[in-house]
This record gives structure tokens, C-alpha cells and sequence, in this order.
DNA sequence: ATATGTTAATTTGCATGCAAAGTATTTGCA
DNA sequence: TGCAAATACTTTGCATGCAAATTAACATAT
């Protein structure tokens, strides 16, 4: 590999960070108004297509990390967007289930993509779908 | 714009969110050994390109975040890998400068973007330029 | 049936990222 | 000259991201 390309891999790296940044910067903007975070809305979206699931499939939908998931819930649930039930048949699970509160967020939460997807001017329908295609890639070289 | 592209975007961010966060797992293993985290190391990087810049300027580099990087700059400063210095001209600014043993990490820091590209198995050059160029565009269009 | 290993979650400790408020300095302008 | 506005940083408070250690509850092999 040369020096370019190595380079040229610090600097991709470098971009994928300030571009998480400034997404969740982004989001952190438009969310205030539905008193969460981009995590939390993470999280909702989740919920919203499929409700009353373990917190382990909470987590391989959202990509969040264990700890800071039952953080997360935590803060959540002190706001009322849902609760945590006991799974009877495994008690080691835990299952989340929204409330109404929480369902009824889904109606306030409807302009978000549209917002966040009018910031993105320069982008069309095909670089993102490349966009989305190349991070899939990384993501997918990164897993161990 | 369709539905289908609203969700595109929501999707692309996560995965924008998620890549991020891959990279800098990735790092945090390979930055182990030399007792730094990614945000010190993009630090370093800056430095080792161009030394004795004013604090300023580093955010300028790094796009890190002012109040964070008082904080990195605070915790380098004890491992003895900069030492900051106040600035005759402008005494409001202070000037960034690597120790011997900043400069000398540099050696011992050689070899990570080489075992980072290696990571990225199924990215080719033109790809991983493309990514670049899609994430300067997301950056741009984010950038208030 | 019991010891061992595995799973599902939580807890803890450390390092950011970021907004907002605060502190010096320096500039610019009346 | 004098003072308000702009700069350059720092501080504080809150919310993660992550590794490592813990706890509780299933699973499995012997």
C-alpha cells in the first residue's frame, strides 16, 4: 500500500469522525424540541417499528453499546417514553415497551427525516445510496 | 421527497453514527500500546505535521471541540507528550508544543495506518475516494 | 442432580462531545 | 482615552461510548 493510500486512510478516518459529529450535531438541534438525544431517537425509531422487544434486540438494532444502553433506558424511562417489563418465560430478560407518551412522540417525530434530509443539499438519491453502500463496507471490514 | 429517501437519510446517518464508532474501537486497540486515545492521536498527527501552533489552530486541524480539547490537551500535558506555552505577542493565545517524547512517539506510531488500512479488506483506493469526497459533502452541507 | 459455562443486563471508571457560562486580552470605535 | 464587542481559552454539567468486572438466571455435560 503507499504512502498516498495510507494517508489517504488516516484522512477517511479523520472525515467518518467529524461527519458523525456533526450528524449528531445536526440531530441535536431538531430533537430538542422532543426533549431527547440522537441515541435516545435511535431508540425510538427502533420501538416505533417494533414494539415491546428485548433489550438484546434493542441493542443489535441500534448498534448502542450495552452500558450505555441501560443508561439510555434509564433516562427514558425517567421521561415516560416507555417501561421495562420482565420477560416471564427468561427472567434473565428485560423487555421495553413504550407507553402512550411514548407512541404519541412517533406524531411530533414525523419532519425529522424531512429536516435532516433538507440539510443535506449537495447529496442526491444516488450518492447517498453509494454513501450508504461504501459505509456498510467499513463497517462490515471493521466487525470482528 | 419520497418516503423511501427520508428513511435512506435516517439510515445514513446511523450508519454514519455507526462507522464512526467503528473506527475509533478500531483505533483505541492500536493506540493501546502507545497509551493514547483516537482524539490524542489526531492530536499527535496535527503536531507531527506541524509543530508549536497555537490551540486555535489545532481545533482548526483536529475539529475537535474547544472544550474537549482543553481537557486532551490538559491529560497529554501529563503523560509528557506536549507542553503548552503562552504566546508574548497575544497573551490571550498558547502555543501547542511536542516534548521529545511527543516527537519521539512519532516512530513508534508509524506503522498504525498501515494496520488500520489492513483492516479495510474490501475497500479499494477509488472506493475509499469516493467515501472521502461523499463525507466532504455531508460535512459541508452540515456545517452551519 | 450438580458443577460449569453461557447469556442477559447492570455497574463502574475513564475519555470525550457539546452547549453555555465565565475569564482574560485585545480590538475597534466613538 | 475609554469602553463595548470580539477573541482565545477554560470550566461546568450532562449524555454517551467502551472495556472490564459483576450479578442473576438459563443450559449443558457428566
Amino acid at each position: 500500500m503507499s504512502f498516498n493510500q495510507l494517508k489517504l486512510t488516516n484522512q477517511l478516518c479523520h472525515r467518518l469522525y467529524m461527519a458523525s459529529n456533526s450528524i449528531v450535531r445536526a440531530y441535536r438541534e431538531l430533537l430538542h424540541a422532543l426533549n431527547i438525544t440522537y441515541p435516545q431517537y435511535v431508540v425510538m425509531m427502533a420501538l416505533w417499528e417494533q414494539d415491546k422487544i428485548t433489550i438484546a434486540e434493542l441493542l443489535e438494532k441500534t448498534a448502542i453499546d450495552g452500558g450505555a444502553m441501560t443508561q439510555i433506558l434509564k433516562k427514558m424511562v425517567d421521561k415516560c417514553l416507555l417501561e421495562i417489563v420482565k420477560d416471564h418465560q427468561d427472567k434473565r430478560k428485560r423487555l421495553v415497551q413504550l407507553t402512550k407518551q411514548g407512541q404519541a412522540l412517533k406524531l411530533k417525530a414525523v419532519d425529522i427525516p424531512n429536516e435532516i434530509g433538507c440539510k443535506f443539499e449537495s447529496i442526491n438519491s444516488e450518492q447517498a445510496d453509494q454513501l450508504m453502500r461504501l459505509l456498510d463496507l467499513v463497517i462490515s471490514d471493521l466487525r470482528v
